[in-house]
RNA sequence: GCCCUCGUAGCUCAGCGGAUAGAGCAGAAGACUUCUAAUCUUUUGGCCGCAGGUUCGAUUCCUGCCGAGGGCGCCA
């Protein structure tokens, strides 16, 4: 039995409970919020539900809690129920019922754990969106590794989900850039605030070999020329160094594309402008048109077009936010650096001037720093640390499964020496360990005869064996989690305890049988829930964009 | 000055308003003629920053304070 249908039958025990005493509101399943206790006396299951609606009914929790108890006591499939505490019901499954999971995730397979929790929702996921005006670094390594597992859970709950990379590929930078470019072609010094570090002399010698006649333009034809060139030659890098870190986008979101001009000779950003006054939050004053933002929480209102006609960069926030409304996204999904986090209120602002819903149309993940060895690193410093260097250095699979483990908002410094051991230090090769080894217990019982083609689930009466299936049973609830509170290090920190039950039962049951020992139903029976195990620690991995490997 | 995030074991960090606040590492003591010991078992270690409030119940929600980091533009 899964706990969803358990907490099913549970629910229809609390609505007759309810019932019994005259209440009328009937519980959602939601309020049944069966949990797997931390202690192991405390059964497989437990829940809080007769604390919580206890009031509705009139009657003390705890006595609720028993008349509930024992209608939970009668279903099939369970062989205790007691309460405890308050009020709490501690429900133990019977090894049969419990048992029965692990040949539903057999079948299921890979699709162990998808659900329809959030089907229907329409999501866009915009993340990284670094400026292509240099290599990707340390910070965009994290929202990269965050936002793609963000939308894998997203997608494995049901939501249809966009992955978008915004190009800031206008403005003032993009010209600096160009004439960073340009000034190492002509072996000048750096022009004020432009870029450097050598990955601008590189894009330089790239864009030379490319463009060998640049040096007899005109100035601003150079300039010109080298940005454009640069910004390909960069954006092209861009787009290798995720691909290579396992990343993919759906969209890359040009934004010049805002500025752009149609036949009637006005852009996006144009329309845009004029959506937003229709909405009433827009003003002009001092030659300037502003957006009341602070209607909306922020602090001081904003521009969006300047007293000389030109737009603000806000303008094409504006037009980009409308553009994912018309491209049909119900929800947009923010992940920013902590440095943006005085986006917040502007970008929320926006959803309420086009007639949004600020609390439900728009949300703006912050994400803290990364440090490595207490470093700070800054992009437009020669120093930066790249994306390119640490996955060569930590490797994919460590530095995309130590950035998922952590939530976006806790302040994170790395210990490169720990992500390097193989050891129960470092957390991936603990999970890859346990895939790993189901894999060698399954190779080693097919070896000796061991098949699993009897699977008789009231065997599986361990300690350790009930902990480990009720733990898989768990998966599906734990998707919905992460994707709900858009948090998918709670993937992480779930695989790595389903390792640890599979690592303590592999030490307390054994799937081939020791020496000259007969085959029993037991051994074919433990090598099913061997193989459960190992799909949803493939299943898990796989969300976190980390590979589950084989052999170790 | 205003805004945002954070403050939990010696360290790095989990913790969906619930039970005795957890994990790994570090410290102590054990288990290898092994299904790979890359593992497992036992154990030491906490005014959950402080003070109020809401609640049957607060590490969790709210307010204030203290501390740490980050941010404030007719820049992009």
């Amino acid at each position: 039995m899964d706990p969803q249908a358990l907490a099913a039958l549970i629910a229809q025990c609390v609505e007759k409970q309810l019932k019994a005493h005259g209440a009328e509101d009937a519980p959602t399943l939601i309020d049944i919020a069966l949990e797997r206790p931390r202690s192991a006396e405390h059964g497989d299951w437990a829940t809080s539900v007769a604390l919580k609606v206890a009031k509705s009914a009139g009657v003390p929790p705890r006595d609720f809690a028993l008349a509930l108890a024992r209608d939970v006591v009668a279903l099939e499939g369970v062989a205790q129920a007691e309460v405890a505490g308050p009020g709490f019901i501690n429900i133990t499954l019977e090894a049969g019922a419990a048992g029965e999971l692990v040949s539903t995730i057999l079948q299921q397979g890979e699709s162990y754990g998808h659900g329809d929790a959030l089907a229907g929702q329409t999501i866009n996921v915009e993340f990284v969106s670094a400026n292509p005006t240099g290599p990707l670094h340390i910070g965009h390594t994290r929202w990269a590794a965050l936002g793609d597992s963000l939308v894998r859970v997203l997608r494995s709950a049901g939501a249809e989900v966009t992955s978008e990379f915004y190009v800031n590929d206008a403005g003032a930078q993009m010209d600096t850039f160009g004439a960073s470019i340009l000034a190492a072609i002509v072996d000048e010094p750096a022009p004020e605030n432009g870029y450097h570090g050598s990955y601008i002399k590189d894009l330089a010698q790239r864009v030379l070999a490319q463009e060998p006649d640049i040096v007899s333009l005109a100035k601003d034809d150079q300039i010109a020329l080298a940005r454009d060139t640069g910004y390909a030659l960069q954006l092209a890098d861009i787009k290798a160094s995720l691909a290579a870190f396992g990343v993919e986008f759906g969209v890359w979101f040009s934004e010049r594309t805002l500025h752009e001009k149609d036949a009637s000779g006005l852009s996006l950003i144009d329309g845009s402008l004029e959506r937003l006054r229709a909405g009433g939050h827009v003003f002009d004053e001092d030659d300037a048109v502003w957006v009341r933002t602070t209607d909306f929480g922020d602090d001081k209102d904003r521009v969006i077009r300047r007293a000389n006609g030109v737009y603000t960069y806000f303008a094409a926030d504006a037009a980009y936010y409308l553009s994912k409304t018309d491209r049909g996204f119900a929800k947009k999904i923010y992940l920013l650096g902590a440095d943006h986090h005085g986006y917040i209120h502007r970008l929320k602002a926006l959803a309420g001037a086009a007639g949004e819903d600020p609390e439900k149309n728009i949300e703006i993940l912050i994400g803290q720093l990364v440090s490595i060895n207490g470093a700070k690193l800054s992009k437009r410093a020669g120093n930066i640390i790249e994306l390119d260097d640490l996955r060569e250095w930590l490797g994919v699979d460590a530095l995309r499964y130590s950035l998922a483990r952590y939530p976006a908002d806790s302040p994170l410094s790395l210990d490169p020496e720990i992500l390097t051991k193989r050891s129960n230090d470092n957390p991936v090769f603990y999970v890859q360990y346990a895939h790993a080894r189901t894999h060698q217990v399954a190779r080693n019982a097919a070896a000796s005869g061991v098949s699993g083609d009897t699977f008789d689930p009231s065997l599986l009466s361990e300690p350790s064996e009930a902990a480990l299936i009720s733990s898989l049973a768990d998966f599906p609830r734990i998707v919905v989690q992460a994707a709900q509170l858009r948090e998918p290090h709670r993937v992480a920190r779930y695989l790595e305890e389903v390792a640890a039950l599979f690592h303590r039962w592999y030490d307390q049951a054994r799937v081939t049988p020791q020496g000259d020992d007969p085959i029993e139903p037991v051994h074919h029976t433990r090598l099913s829930l061997n193989n459960a195990a190992g799909q949803v620690l493939r299943n898990g991995l796989s969300l976190l964009g980390v590979s589950a490997p084989e052999r170790m």
